[in-house]
DNA sequence: TTCCTGCGCA
DNA sequence: TGCGCCGGAA
């Protein structure tokens, strides 16, 4: 079996083992951005805290953002740690809509999706995977988002050489895969899903995990 | 103590 | 290439 058939067999072996994701976890596109930066490096479960206090004083619109004092932003966002540099990052993407957007996150559609990319990560505090989950789950754009818990497990099945950087990663899945944000989205949710379950940093627990089929070899 | 869907800068 | 950023849960 070549690498592009395995890719395409783990992604059925997950999908019938743990079922519909239903990602990105956020009511708007705006609130999935948000969630994107605010996640970065970071447990989901401290960015769902401080979306909640952003939610409870209703600053989930770009412009209410915006206005707020930066310093307030960043007590309400102090869960999900680094909330200094996190202030700052917000607010280059908020600037970022006003300028490119007139605030309206949904506008950016407009663009080719190569195009926007290079947009994005041209704000500082946007890096590739950022700007990546942001153009595939708030603006449902075709690409491949690579993280931490892609890159250990396609290690850990020795798919990939260790150096391998986020851009090569990001193409062999779109090489081996349809272009289709649904099966992209769904996609990245079961490596995380499978990432957090069962391969985990220290030890993968590869015995029960539904990819160990797929295993050549597991340290 | 470790880990968490990174990123920019020296 | 390494390092600082940071709180919260296990």
């Amino acid at each position: 079996m070549n690498r592009a058939a395995i890719i395409n067999g783990m992604y059925e072996a997950m999908h019938a083992a743990l079922g519909p994701s239903r990602w990105w976890p956020g009511d708007t596109p705006f609130e999935i951005a948000v969630g994107a930066i605010l996640t970065q490096n970071t447990n989901w479960g401290n960015v769902e805290k401080a979306i909640a206090n952003l939610k409870a004083r209703e600053l989930l619109s770009a412009r209410a953002m915006l206005a707020l004092d930066p310093a307030e932003l960043a007590g309400l966002i102090r869960p999900a740690g680094y909330y200094n540099i996190k202030t700052a990052r917000l607010r280059n993407f908020l600037f970022f809509l006003k300028d490119e957007a007139a605030f309206e996150i949904e506008s950016l559609k407009v663009h080719v999706l190569d195009e926007l990319r290079d947009k994005l990560l041209a704000v500082s505090g946007i890096g590739p995977e950022t700007a990546d989950s942001i153009l595939l789950y708030a603006l449902e754009m075709p690409t491949f988002v690579v993280d931490a818990y892609t890159h250990r497990l396609m290690r850990r099945h020795g798919l990939v050489h260790d150096e391998i950087d986020y851009h090569e990663l990001r193409a062999l899945f779109m090489d081996a895969l349809p272009e289709d944000v649904a099966l992209y989205n769904e996609y990245h949710a079961l490596i995380v899903r499978t990432g957090k379950e069962w391969c985990r940093k220290k030890t993968g627990l590869c015995a029960a995990c539904p990819l160990q089929p797929f295993l050549d070899i597991c340290p």
